[in-house]
DNA sequence: AATGAATGAGAATTCATTCAT
DNA sequence: AATGAATGAATTCTCATTCAT
């Protein structure tokens, strides 16, 4: 109970206020319990945040892990792929960007270590899935594959990023989204 | 003298550490000058950056509007306006970083909406290239438009904000880029 | 059983740390129990010492009375004393340590007391066996007595809180120690 | 000023609470200054007592080498030792009691390096003079050359340490201590 | 313009202790 | 007898800022 009444104010904080400008009293006040108690609970500031960010980067991860196991046709992998990264990024959008904001510091290696190490778990699924489409005959083979990848994690962070730009509700910026990814992608990995 | 080694220390301790996680001492010490000076010379804190990332701002602007206004064929002119954002933003990677970042954060929100306005002035450009040529007939009309321009300002985003993932020589890295995005942008604007 | 197994805990953490040094939470780690069972047995972190002190306290009693009152000659009594302030000494070390390091701080004035009571018996004792030897003409007379008593104890503390100049193994080191106190109380007390 | 006004509030302290007994709050509070000079101008608590100790154990150290080098005959040179160890012990009596206590701790293993470093740079000083005597064939060389050093220190520990045992004002103290002491180590030393 | 000292608030963390169960 | 959670004060240290010179 306490333990989560802080992770989800500790979450709330991060996503508005950043890592650094949060303070543990912070904290400890919106989630109405005693400072010394996070420390209690977990350990350090530092270890507060880790949790918090394995949370839903392993859920993440394992959906792709599934889809890319399916028996599904690879552009239809990639489709699916690509709804369910939508889905996710939507949802938590203060999240990511918050993610994206913390990989994009120095300090704390550490925690940017498991940042980059969940990211590229991501990022790997989805290349076995296209490299699956490539070697099916069905996908390109002349492309560059970390930019490729790119494309997708580029255009979502830019929705969770620039949310000035994008103010529509999210069950239609979800539609948006995976229409112009599909169609997108299919016409890049597409042979002509 | 004083003020430009303060400024330039100071830049290149925000874009490394962020706002939070750089000190007024660390400025001072790097800068080789009194801690007090910063209060100084700037007032504040929060003013110094104010200061810097006006100055980005400014050099943000990609001149894309010269390029719009030239007399090549349409894609031709969205392959240059490619090509001189990538020069830009890969010469200037850990300043776009900083950008983004403080971007990010709810602090100061008068330098949010400046910096936002000349985010928008570049995507207004890139749009202008690319309605004009729907209008010549050359490029698809049925895509998303907003979603589209997140295309290329995504993939240059991820460029800058995951060094890590791309650690190519600059002038490799352009090349790059520019190859993926031209393919990239043709197969997607292209009518079928 | 957990009390003593709090007791010992304590006793090797008070011994290595110190008082000040040495948290609640660290016993109850070492004696791998609860933390507040610390408080439910002893009271307070104060009293769990003050017990601990206690103990050390009426061990520290060395039996030079029954050597005072043998028969043995007096340069005989006074080598039988220093071996048996040497066995008790050296077996101890860490005992004394601690107790020479609570006793140097000014807190717990009523535990103080206690200790200095303590010790002042053992000196006393010694000094019994002295002013025989001095009554039947064989010790000189012509000394200052406290100070004469300070030889010993001093040695004794030198050995026991300087363990990085005297690494000896337990047995050789009491050999040492003997032949060493005894001779230098035997050139020193011996009449000319 | 300042910095005077915080090392003599600290090492009194010390004196008398030993070092974790001691708050940085206390400190500032006795020197009548604000808590953050204390950081400010010796960097952390733990650099405000090196600097401290280092102080006072370079000036026992200069004399005694001073002594050494000096022209007289081996036992006016230890005698002179002995004097000069005697005035700056009983000057300083609660300082080395402080030293005595700190070195008994395990924790800070840099700080007890140094304590320990000075330490025995003085016994070697000691150490020497006592070898030139043995060289001279003035002083016995049938001793346990460590051992006996420490009836040197250790009755001045002592003496420093149970100061309730010696309540004699500091210059007659001094007296009955050289008096002792001469007469101690040239009983123990001198040929037969 | 520049300095070094000083300030007071706030940072994260640890402390001994107490509470309800 | 024992537990795990909770408390509130205290810990050292760092912060941006201001002061007198």
């Amino acid at each position: 109970m306490t333990k989560e009444k802080i992770l989800s104010a500790a979450q709330e904080l991060f996503e508005e206020q950043g890592f650094d400008g949060t303070s543990v009293r912070d904290i400890a006040a919106k989630a109405n319990v005693n400072v010394a108690l996070i420390n209690y609970h977990f350990g350090s500031k530092d270890l507060l945040i880790t949790i918090l960010i394995e949370e839903i980067a392993n859920a993440a991860y394992i959906k792709l892990a599934d889809i890319y196991k399916s028996n599904e046709r690879p552009m239809q992998k990639l489709f699916l792929a690509i709804d369910s990264m939508v889905d996710k990024i939507v949802d938590n959008k203060k999240y990511y960007q918050m993610l994206h904001r913390e990989l994009s510091m120095t300090g704390r290696p550490e925690l940017k270590d498991q940042l980059i190490k969940s990211m590229k778990r991501n990022r790997t699924e989805l290349k076995n899935i296209i490299e699956e489409g490539q070697g099916k005959k069905v996908f390109r083979t002349d492309i560059d594959m970390e930019l490729t990848l790119s494309i997708l994690f580029g255009v979502l962070q830019q929705v969770t990023g620039k949310a000035y730009l994008y103010k529509d509700a999210n069950h239609k910026l979800k539609t948006r989204l995976r229409h112009h990814l599909h169609d997108l992608m299919s016409s890049f990995l597409s042979k002509k």
